[in-house]
Parts: C-alpha cells; structure tokens; sequence
DNA sequence: CGTAATTCCTCTAGTGACTAGAGCTTCAAG
DNA sequence: CTTGAAGCTCTAGTCACTAGAGGAATTACG
C-alpha cells in the first residue's frame, strides 16, 4: 500500500495533480487509512501511468477519460479507441508542420538585426511584420 | 477609424479577445465615440497585427508585452528582443522534436490492432504501455 | 513514550489566453 | 423613426494544473 507521495514518487506525477485526477474521475476512490490519508496498491499505479502517458501523447483529459472507459471493453466499440489514436496523431501532424514554418521564420528573425543597434531594430519589425514571410503560417 | 468589429475583421482578431489585448495593456486605450464605443486608427490595426504574429510564433503575451516596450527604441536595451527571438527558437525546436517522437509513437499505436477487436485492444495497452517506446519521450 | 519533522488532509484561489453569456445601449440602414 | 446588428460592461467558464492556508496524521528518533 502506497501513500499518496510514494505513488508520487514513483510515477514523477505531482501529488496535487493526483488528487486533481481523482477529483476528475481519472484515478478511482482510494482507500483511505483511519485517519483519513489515502492509500494505493499496484492498479492505482498503472492507473496513473496510462493516464501519464496519455498526457505525454497530449491527449486530453477527456480523451483520456474516454479511453479509461473503454478498458478491458471489446468489440465494436473498441473503434472509439482507434478514433482517438487517429484523431490525434493527424492534430499532431498538423501541429509539427506549424510549429517547422515557425522555427524557420524565427531563425530569420532572430538573425535579422546585425547586432549594432544604432537603427530601429529588425527583430521588432520582422516579428511585427507578416508580409516578409515566405511561407504562410496562420493556420 | 473602425469599429472593434471592423478591426476583428481585417486583423482575424475575435472581437472579445481585442478587449481582452487592451485590458492587458497590449492594446492602446482607443478613442471613443459619443456614444462609448471604440474606435480605432491604422496604428491599432498594426499593433493588433504585431500582436497576432507573435503569438502565432508562440510568445506568451508577457513576452509580446516586452517587445511592445522596445517599439522604437534604440541601443544595448534591444538584447532583450533578441533573447526572446533566440529563447523562443530553441524552445520551438524542443518542442517540435518530442512531438515528433510522439506521432512515431502514436502511429505504432494506431495500428496496433488488427481490427478485430475479438480480444483486449492493443490500442488501450499501447496507450497504457510507456515500455513498449522505442525511444524515449517524456522531455 | 514523547516530541518534532514530515507528510497528509481539504479548501480556495491563481495561472494563461482566451471564450461565452447576460443584460443593456448605440449605431447604421431603410 | 424604427428595427436589427453590433457595441458596451461584467461575470464566469474553459483546461490542466499549481500554490497556499490552516490544520491533522504519521513516522523517526531519543
């Protein structure tokens, strides 16, 4: 049985954040000591290490909820599962493209200025600046 | 001088977040008419726009804030607009190399199952399962 | 067994960057 | 001059936590 800071310890999730997803319906009821504190065994564990690492995957809590809830499920509705691995991954692939184009106009923004500062300074107008991008980038 | 709503319209600015950019100070305090509604000139619409591409790039508003204050000026005080350009870029190429880790990963779960759903999805176990990563990816 | 340090409890409120809604007023078009 | 769209302020909600207050329980040590 574990407290809720040796659960802590060993999954890197903060202790407030625990009770966060308890209070969420992510992590069930544990049981709790006479004197109130709550106390884990293994489930709890793995429990905490999926949601963790749906996160990682940056699925939202809802996502995840939505995926406990399908746990030890089979079937048809098992497609719910495979929608959400497809629905993020396709966000995710969306969110990189973005995210290059970004990089690669900060790179030009950040080398705009020639470092003498004895003018209006380039950075500012180029962040200022969408017309000078080459590519777009409002998705 | 536009409107507020005119401006939303040419900037792509929802209405209720340019009041929410001048209750932050992003925004100068505009003119009014008689009857207390905004109204804004060309100056507005390239502050808005400046405003736009730097969190598009990804600033937070405090760091927006910090390059508004150095519109204009001169000298050793524009390192601070550089340090954000630089700050900002590796920030990004963090970011962008974790989620690309991420989609691999998320692709691998995606056709972790065969469709059948006759069994335990592998999909909720690929979700749950942080050892089954190739590479590491929780930066 | 006593006490001190640590961990735990609940609860509220704050973060960032908006977004939504209520309830009212003003503006522009016909 | 009326009507409907767009404006106003203000409060509260979103997401995923995080921080702090004020107090109770547990653990370690002497």
């Amino acid at each position: 049985m574990l407290s809720i800071g040796q659960l802590s310890a060993r999954t890197g999730v903060k202790v407030p954040t625990i009770r966060f997803y308890e209070q969420k319906g992510l992590m069930p009821v544990p049981d709790r000591t006479a004197g109130n504190q709550r106390r884990y065994c293994q489930s709890a564990l793995n429990r905490l290490a999926f949601i963790r690492h749906a996160r990682d995957l940056g699925l939202p809590l809802k996502d995840v909820a939505a995926l406990i809830s399908l746990e030890g499920a089979t079937g048809p509705a098992l497609e719910r599962a495979h929608d959400i691995a497809r629905n993020q991954k396709s966000r995710l692939r969306a969110r990189i493209s973005k995210l290059q184009a970004l990089e690669c106009e900060l790179g030009r923004i950040a080398t705009a200025c020639d470092g003498q500062h004895d003018h209006v300074c380039a950075v500012l107008h180029a962040f200022g600046d969408h017309t000078i991008c080459e590519g777009e980038h409002h998705v």
